[in-house]
DNA sequence: CGGAACCTACCGGTTTCCAGGTATGTCGGA
DNA sequence: TCCGACATACCTGGAAACCGGTAGGTTCCG
């Protein structure tokens, strides 16, 4: 690999008017190129396995399959792809679950540029470049209790609105059983109710809307 | 106002990255200029004094006054201000407010460049340039029963997790009033649950997720 | 093998919520 | 001035949710 060529970017992000933006922004860089771009999951497969960037960009709010699924979709098949997932979301359960899923690093769309340039060129040398202040969401997520795989499905049914003796017919469990999950949900989120713990699961990244 | 000066911007819009994309974006133009910037809505109403910009991009997702606010705090000194809203929030109540609250018109993100600089222009020019979409939104909503104030508030405390016998007391009514008001929210958003009744306020932009 | 974590299930008791009413006062527009 | 929309308040009965237990089964790991 010559240090003499550019840095090739699939950039991955659904509203065109901020991923064509972004794209303006990384082109005044000599050294960086964004060779493909995406606006939903499957297509961020597609275009990696066409193009096999150096870089890639990856938002989580994606159309159809999200950005985290096609994370593990392109470590599946590449796992040397060196992704940093670029995204508003501030919840901690978003950031665990994109490192887990093989991002190289985070980064919040309130970042500087020249942050982002930064990383870019880190990623792509092997690095895996971490601002503060995700580091401290991160170790802060360790800290917490987290909600296990039957957990979520529960939350998530709850917050599309169904009731408990919905969602135990749905999941194929008892309608007590549902209540126990729903308890441990409340506990692990400290909240009392149901209405309260859709809220915070939102809040932490383990639930999106819609 | 001579024709061969250019269009002077102030573009307001939280996310660092975004917003410097945005700018970039515009200034490929020759006759656009992003002459201020700004992340809140306090800034963005003194950005507006200091510069009087003549088109003002606002974004909604503001930290401290949001977009709307922001809206309304110009129009209020400056009622000949031309104000194009640029946000990801598809919901018709946001829709709505903004253009009550006097925005010249809509934009969703996912529009394309070169319609946000027809946008721009037109806006300029004295133009209400909507499009279809939004146009559609908008028509929707007018179809619905709307919440009255009251029902806002009460809603806004349901979805921090509040019972009704606490949302009662802050809002200094008996429960059962509190329930009637609920009651008619549930009629109205056409759900039978507080769960499901926050859901859909979020969807349609009556809350949003702090 | 012995925990630990997870998922499952049930019971009893209390609280909150929801649905159906009726009713009063205010305020602004037709 | 009368009507409609809004906000307020109360009642009753039934449904759902919440709380605090106990407990059996699996799976995986040290």
């Amino acid at each position: 690999m010559t240090t003499s060529e550019s840095i090739r970017i699939l950039c991955v992000e659904d509203h065109r008017i901020v991923r064509e933006g972004i794209r303006l922004l990384l082109e005044r860089e000599p050294d960086l190129a964004v060779v493909a771009v995406a606006e939903t999951g499957e297509q961020a497969v597609s275009e990696y396995r066409a193009h096999r960037p150096d870089v890639t960009l990856m938002d989580l709010q994606l159309p159809g399959m999200n950005g985290l699924e096609a994370i593990r979709a392109i470590r599946k098949d590449h796992a040397d792809a060196r992704i940093v997932v670029l995204t508003m979301y501030q919840g901690d359960e978003n950031i665990f679950r994109s490192i887990e899923a093989g991002a190289a690093t985070y980064l919040l769309k309130d970042s500087l540029a020249d942050e982002l340039i930064d990383v870019v060129r880190s990623v792509h040398a092997g690095g895996r470049p971490m601002l503060p202040a995700i580091e401290a969401k991160l170790s802060e997520h360790s800290k917490r209790p987290r909600l296990t795989p039957r957990e979520v499905e529960v939350i998530k049914l709850v917050s599309e609105g169904f009731r408990n003796r919905e969602i135990a017919a749905m999941l194929g469990i008892s309608e007590e059983t549902a209540q126990v999950h729903l308890r441990n949900i409340f506990q692990k989120l400290g909240t009392r109710d149901r209405t309260a713990a859709v809220q915070v699961a939102l809040r932490r990244g383990i639930l999106h809307i819609r």
